[in-house]
DNA sequence: GGATCGTCGATTGTCAACAATGTGTCATAG
DNA sequence: CTATGACACATTGTTGACAATCGACGATCC
C-alpha cells in the first residue's frame, strides 16, 4: 500500500523537481498538503501567480490543480475575482459529522460479513500507530494515523464510490481538525478513544456497532464545534499571507 | 434553468461566441449534455484538439472542463494516453444504487420533520410532470423528470454535502438510463411507478418510507442490470466517433 | 463634506505554440 | 510466419503571452 508508504516518510519530505507522474498531480499534492498543514489558513488568499512561482511551474497545471481542491471543498473561488482557502463553520461541521455517520455505518455494514482475521489485525494495527503519535506527543501526525485508522472500514468495503465520498470528507475533516490543532496546540485525541469501537466492530452486534459510530461521531462533532466557537472569529477576512 | 433552455435547441444549435459568465462552465454545461444524451456514447474517445475545435475555444478551458466531467465520473482519463467516455459496468450500477438508497435514505431522514404542505405539493407537481413526460412518450425528458422527482428530497434537506453527493450519483444514474434508452427506445418507468412513495412519504411511518425506499432502488437496480446484461458488448473498443 | 463617477492596478480567463509521452505500424531478422 | 525493434504519428502535458473583468482608490461635482 502507498499510503502506509507517505506516511513513514513523513509529511514535509518534499520532492524538488522531480516530476514522477504529471506535474498537476504533484500541485495538488504540494497545495493540499500546504492548505492541511495550516501553512496557508483558512481565508487566506491563492494568488495564482504567486503560486505558479512559488511551485515553479505555470499557471496552466497550477490551476487545474485548484480545480481539484475546489471539488474536494479546500478551497473556494469567485470568477475573475479570487481563489481562498475555505473557511470553517459550524454548519458544514454538522454536515461533514452527520454524513460521516450514515457513509462509515454503510461501510461498516459492507464489510460487516468480511471481517476476517486480516482485517482484525490490520485495524488493530492502525490504531497502534495512532496511539504511537499520540504517545509520541505529535499532534500533526495523529491527525493522518486517526484518518486512516477510520479510512480502512472504507478501504475494506470495497466500494469504490463510497471511497470516493469518504476521500471529499476525508479532506474536510482534515481541515478542521488541523485548525483545531493550530489553535489549541493539541487537539488532544484519547489513547483510548477508539477501545469500544474496535469491540464493537469485533463483536457480533452490528446494532451495538452502529450505536457507538453514531456516538463516536457525536463526540467528535461536539468537540469540533466546541473549538471551533471558542475561535474569535474564524469569518474574518485576513488580508495577505501567501507567499512563504 | 439553463439545462431545458439546452436541450430545446439542440447539440449543434450554438451561440456563436456570448460568453455570458466562464468559457469553462458552458463547455462543461454542452460537454455533459452531449454525454448524457448519448451524442458522446460509453467508450468514445474524446479527443481534446477536435473537442476544442467543435465547441470553438481552445484547449485551456476545455482541458477544465474535462476535469470537471472525470470528478463526476462521466469521463475517465489515463495520463499522455487518451480520456474517453466512462464506460458501463455491473460493478458501477451496484454501487450507485446501493450507495443511492443510503443517501436517500438519509436525505429523507432530515427532511421528515419538515414534510410542509409547500414540501407535499412540489412533491406531487414533480411527479405530474414525471407523468406527463411519460404520457408524450418522451422518453428523453422523463430521465429529467425523474431524476427532478427523486432530487427534491435532497434539496429540501438543505444539506449542502448531501447535494453534492446526490449529484455525482446524478450523472452516472443518467449515464445508464441515457444508454438504456438509446438501445431499447424506451426506457419504460411506469406511470404509476411512484405510487407507493409518495403515499409512504406523505404517511407517518418513517420505517415504511424506508422499506419502500429500499424497495424502489431494488427494482431500479434490476431493471437496469438486467439491461446492460442484455447488452452485446459494452465494453468493446470503438475506434472513433467524435467528430459530428 | 459626502456621494458619484472614472481610472488604474491586480487577478483571473483565454489562447496558440512547444515539449513530452505513449501507441501502433512497418520493416527486418530469425 | 512469427517475433522484435525502431520509427513515426497521435494525443496529452506544459508554457508564456495576451485579453477580459473586478475591486479599490482618488478626483470631481453637488
Amino acid at each position: 500500500m502507498a499510503i502506509s508508504d507517505l506516511s513513514t516518510r513523513g509529511v514535509d519530505a518534499l520532492f524538488d523537481r522531480v516530476p514522477k507522474a504529471t506535474l498537476r498531480a504533484h500541485i495538488v499534492e504540494r497545495l493540499r498538503h500546504a492548505i492541511l498543514a495550516g501553512d496557508i489558513p483558512p481565508g487566506a488568499p491563492l494568488v495564482e501567480t504567486a503560486l505558479s512561482e512559488r511551485f515553479d511551474v505555470s499557471r496552466g497545471p497550477l490551476r487545474e490543480a485548484l480545480r481539484q481542491l475546489i471539488e474536494e471543498g479546500l478551497v473556494v473561488t469567485v470568477p475573475y475575482t479570487g481563489t481562498r482557502v475555505a473557511e470553517l463553520s459550524v454548519d458544514d461541521i454538522h454536515e461533514i459529522y452527520s454524513l460521516r455517520t450514515v457513509l462509515e455505518t454503510f461501510a461498516f455494514e459492507q464489510v460487516w460479513p468480511r471481517r476476517d482475521d486480516r482485517f482484525r489485525a490490520e485495524l488493530k494495527r492502525r490504531n497502534e500507530a495512532l496511539i504511537a503519535t499520540i504517545d509520541a506527543g505529535d499532534d500533526r501526525a495523529s491527525i493522518l494515523t486517526e484518518l486512516e485508522f477510520h479510512g480502512l472500514v472504507y478501504e475494506a468495503s470495497g466500494h469504490k464510490l463510497l471511497q470516493r465520498a469518504w476521500h471529499g470528507l476525508r479532506g474536510r475533516l482534515q481541515l478542521y481538525w488541523a485548525a483545531h490543532h493550530r489553535a489549541h496546540g493539541r487537539r488532544g485525541p484519547k489513547r483510548d478513544s477508539h477501545d469500544s469501537y474496535i469491540k464493537a466492530a469485533f463483536g457480533q452486534d452490528f446494532e451495538a456497532m452502529k450505536a457507538e459510530i453514531a456516538d463516536h461521531m457525536r463526540r467528535g462533532m461536539e468537540t469540533t464545534e466546541t473549538f471551533l466557537r471558542s475561535m474569535p472569529d474564524s469569518s474574518g477576512k485576513p488580508k495577505r499571507g501567501v507567499k512563504s
